[in-house]
DNA sequence: GATATTAGTAATTGATTAATCACTAACTAA
DNA sequence: TTAGTTAGTGATTAATCAATTACTAATATC
């Protein structure tokens, strides 16, 4: 096996990391239920993340540049904008919704450098979204932003603990 | 010491496991930290509550409890009504931060109990708020709704992660 | 076909922690 | 004073789990 092999070993780990952190969270996932996920053994998934925090933080960083690439590659009018975004939005709910779920998950996970990549995933996503919004001539774009971004979150947080007409009486999985 | 004093140590055992659980999560909350913030042995609090989770769902429950009474005392002219709401809020994650905190740990706790908890508290949330819109003659009140709603959780969560600028740029602590 | 390397596991460890148990000291009432 | 009750603790337990260690089987290389 040669080298990309490693590769998309360490692929698949990640991979079932974010499918059970989604399912169970951060703190009642444990590198076992991992590891018979990605049909190896527990100690095995060490060879490639030193500890269960670090797989975690490499799984958050990777759906939080997913969301600021998506909204990178919105292109749109000046009135069409907020409603481009709201549609890249949900496809990625859909496409990739345990990338969604662990950004609920890191909300509450305690541990510093977790605390400090969602900290700064947010902080990204509100930057970028806020230049946008300015380039567009939105009117009060600070306040636009906020909305937008709470919409969201409540659509990821409505997903999560499964109670969708928390947005929009459930009409719609839209932000 | 009489039946009141018993009360009393609920209350105050009550109180510091909201302290520690608003500081640190559930899962990193150990019931020794709770009885320590409350000056007695860690075992004394099972004298009071039967498992860390009967405690936490009993912070939470009264937390959501507690948001719904203040909406209910919210009184408006129908065009005052989500201004008033917001300032009763924004009075509510002042004097009860803690409180506010838990709702977002509730939200990525997977305990099946603490997610029923939290589902049931945020759906009658919505749906009371929904009939006071509905009552004032608010246009799109489920929309109108969920944007309040949305708000005022992103609120909470810029303070429990520390990061005020997501909400408005932090320019003030409003939903 | 011997040697080295890679891929992988079984077994163990060490720490943590919710919950229980067995106890004692202080008060209360007859 | 003694019998009973209440308030409280120290010590222990039983389970869980991240992480390490020490190993083996397969594969590639010369």
């Amino acid at each position: 096996m040669g080298r990309s092999s490693k590769e998309e070993r360490r692929e698949a780990i990640l991979e079932a990391g974010l499918e059970v952190f989604a399912e169970s969270g951060y703190y009642n996932t444990t590198t076992a239920h991992i590891a018979a996920k990605a049909g190896i053994s527990q100690p095995y998934v060490f060879k490639f993340f030193k500890t269960k925090e670090e797989l975690f933080l490499v799984a958050l960083d990777r759906a939080f540049e997913r969301i600021l690439d998506t909204f990178k590659s919105v292109e749109a009018s000046p009135d069409q904008l907020v409603a481009s975004m709201i549609a890249a939005y949900e496809a990625l709910s859909e496409s990739h919704p345990n990338e969604m779920a662990l950004q609920v998950i890191g909300l509450s996970v305690t541990e510093a450098p977790i605390q400090a990549c969602t900290r700064n995933g947010l902080s990204r996503i509100r930057e970028y979204t806020l230049k946008r919004f300015r380039a567009a001539g939105i009117a009060k774009p600070e306040t636009e932003v906020t909305t937008f971004l709470a919409r969201g979150m409540l659509c990821n947080i409505a997903s999560f603990i499964d109670l969708p007409e928390l947005v929009d009486g459930g009409k719609s999985i839209g932000i």
